[in-house]
DNA sequence: GTCTATATATAGATAGAC
DNA sequence: GTCTATCTATATATAGAC
């Protein structure tokens, strides 16, 4: 992995484990095995690099879309799921979780970036919620992009909620949402 | 309003709008007309300034639950959707949401004090859920319990969502929460 | 590409006068 | 109860040597 590479990926795990304006670069210096300054090298900015990380989350996104495409829908919700279950494992939130609750300190291309990956994830789930119900897999009466929203709120929220509340209320949720879907 | 009501007030409104980590002393001390260490002698430290806001919401909640106790179910509910939509109106977040994805930054008092907050809350949806089931106004399949953290995840979540989706679909969440509740 | 040194701003917090 | 002055720590960021 470049050094590069190596600061992104510890720039995402801060800002989901403490939130954007709670990480440093010496955070991140620290981990890496760098000096602070060396980081400005990469990204001038601490915007530059929050772009970058969301930019991570948009390719490692496309990336499953892509091995999932012939999938069935079970098995793309089953991935969607995946997704938050890595989250929870590591007592994390969701980068857009994070991000939309700092949303009115970040500048303005991290917003537009925000906004755009959170578009790609909700046609994500939107598409494979419609091409499920087509094919009788999944049962909703509701707008596939509604359901979407619905499914999308209930694990941005779990895996914040549930760190006050009890941990298996993470796993309740996945199960009551799989359930209904499969259900009727 | 005492100037400590207004320093908590001030308080709230910042954390919900940028998040506890993006607000300072001076930020409160701007609003309430007062200088920075003057804060210092209602709350000596940022923490407990963080568990006097969480303590206002849930006094603000038990003053609602109690209001409310006589009421119908279906009036409950909206009675919490409003909760929402002064949140929303205002273009902040709900304080579970805010302070649940800085968690592993605060003060184990601010912690604790906001879980026992969830609890009330939680506590407080789940029962006139079942109150709602039990005189036919709600028709829903979970446990009350599954079906309030449901909601509450949709609602949390949907205030920070739609900040980068569309406005509208706050709106579109609540009436459907409500209408699936009502339906069947 | 990484470093040391530094600039500049701001954070939370305290001391002590009024 | 509020103020000025100050402390200490840390933030983002830059300059320039190696």
């Amino acid at each position: 992995m470049t050094t590069r590479d190596h600061i992104i990926q510890t720039a995402d795990q801060l800002i989901r484990a403490k939130g954007y304006n709670a990480f440093s670069f010496v955070d991140i210096a620290n981990v890496v095995g760098i000096r602070k300054p060396s980081i400005h090298h990469y990204f001038p900015r601490k915007t530059d690099l929050g772009v970058a990380v969301i930019e991570y989350h948009i390719q490692q996104l496309q990336k499953i879309q892509k091995a999932f495409a012939v999938k069935c829908a079970v098995e793309k919700l089953d991935r969607f799921f995946l997704i938050y279950d890595d989250i929870k494992k590591h007592n994390k939130v969701c980068l857009v979780g994070s991000l939309t609750t700092d949303y009115n300190t970040l500048d303005v291309e991290v917003q537009d970036k925000l906004r755009y990956f959170s578009e790609v994830m909700l046609n994500w789930v939107t598409d494979f919620l419609e091409e499920g119900r087509c094919k009788k897999e999944f049962h909703f009466s509701e707008a596939p992009r509604t359901k979407a929203l619905l499914i999308i709120t209930n694990m941005i929220a779990i895996v914040q909620l549930s760190r006050v509340t009890e941990d298996k209320d993470f796993n309740l949720m996945k199960e009551t949402i799989k359930k209904e879907l499969l259900t009727n």
